[in-house]
DNA sequence: AGATGTTTTAAACATTTGTTTAATTAAATT
DNA sequence: AATTTAATTAAACAAATGTTTAAAACATCT
């Protein structure tokens, strides 16, 4: 009996499209079809490699989270960076990854409401960030007066200003207030302020 | 021909059901008898009073999205108050209505997502903001050389402050970081913080 | 080439789901 | 009270949708 030998181009053809489809649209709305006929494949093939829509679900949403916390881990817990460089470097990695895949956001933030774990367990429960270097001189910042408020403030507040322009994407294009070009040369420039900005809510 | 009487409370129950469970469950995900039973309702009823889930949706939509500017409107166009009055307005009027509804951040980004123009019709094409009094003060504030960014940007960080914590809610409520009401208490204080952080940024 | 295992295809299946129908009950009007 | 109109119900329908089946095409190995 030989290794199961499997066609991977036709395999990572689905993938992408059903990543492409469930990011766009969402888990619910993505048919099956619609991942097929993205892919250019015969139907039957989704279920004949990932067992269901589910299961196929699960695999990307797996790998997503994954490729989304892989950086930040060693950004978070770099002993030698301090804060600012630390939310400089968070800033502009996933700034620069936001712009190459801009539905991200929804897909996670839907993730996130529809009730399931994954993201808690990749995060380790949310230790990975408790936990953290970061955390660490956050804390300490709020020891010593710098902050007068609960260091959760700090990550809430960088992240929201990273991720939130990329939802409001579509309504910011469609008003016509900025094109496509356009409100990629303000996110790009917010990843200089937004680093300043929290530098001075945090009195550095 | 007598006008056309119905029962208020039949057709607000479903309303209501239906208001609910589009919002913590999306478009897609909602089935008409999820609605009905929500309600305790015949199923039929659903479209003997809406005609269709999608009329159904879009009347859900345009209320909700009416409420949202609803208040909005007279506070960005207040010229008797500064630009850090109208934020403190705008940050407490919704976090308090976003206590009470939680879920609908995810409601209306994923409306924005899915392409409807809804939101768009509502503000006149974001005319509601660009021609606002607000706009007019940023835009002095830009020329006295207050801020050296784009006005847009004060918006953006304004909303997404507010917003952002709310998408993340479940997250962080699963994580254990902090209890439901340790979240509340969080925003609540951040009603106050966030007009401050953001005088800060624009030197005020 | 023949045998064996793998990939692809078209068709079919079983559920789910939005909507309609037709009959029944309740309310309003004359 | 009789008649008309509105509200409610259970059943049925048709289309959509996730999944399976069985046969064909393709590849690999002896």
């Amino acid at each position: 009996m030989t290794k199961t030998k499997i066609d991977i181009s036709t395999e990572e053809k689905l993938k992408e499209a059903a990543r492409a489809v469930f990011t766009r649209k969402g888990y619910a709305a993505t048919k099956v079809r619609d991942i097929a006929s993205e892919a250019d494949i015969n139907l039957s093939l989704v279920n004949y490699y990932f067992r269901s829509k589910e299961k196929l679900f699960e695999l990307i949403m797996a790998e997503t989270i994954q490729k989304l916390f892989d950086k930040i881990k060693p950004i978070i817990n770099d002993e030698s960076t301090t804060v600012t460089e630390k939310i400089e470097r968070i800033v502009d990695h996933y700034i620069s990854m936001l712009i190459e895949t801009p539905d991200l956001p929804l897909f996670i933030v839907n993730e996130v409401m529809s009730g399931s774990n994954k993201l808690l367990q990749m995060t380790n429960n949310g230790k990975l960030f408790l936990n953290s270097h970061f955390a660490k001189q956050l804390m300490a910042l709020q020891e010593e007066g710098k902050i007068q408020f609960h260091p959760v403030n700090v990550m809430m507040n960088t992240i929201s200003m990273v991720v939130f322009p990329f939802l409001m994407r579509p309504l910011i294009l469609r008003s016509g207030a900025l094109d496509s070009e356009g409100f990629i040369k303000i996110v790009k420039e917010r990843k200089k302020l937004i680093p300043v900005w929290m530098a001075g809510i945090m009195n550095l």
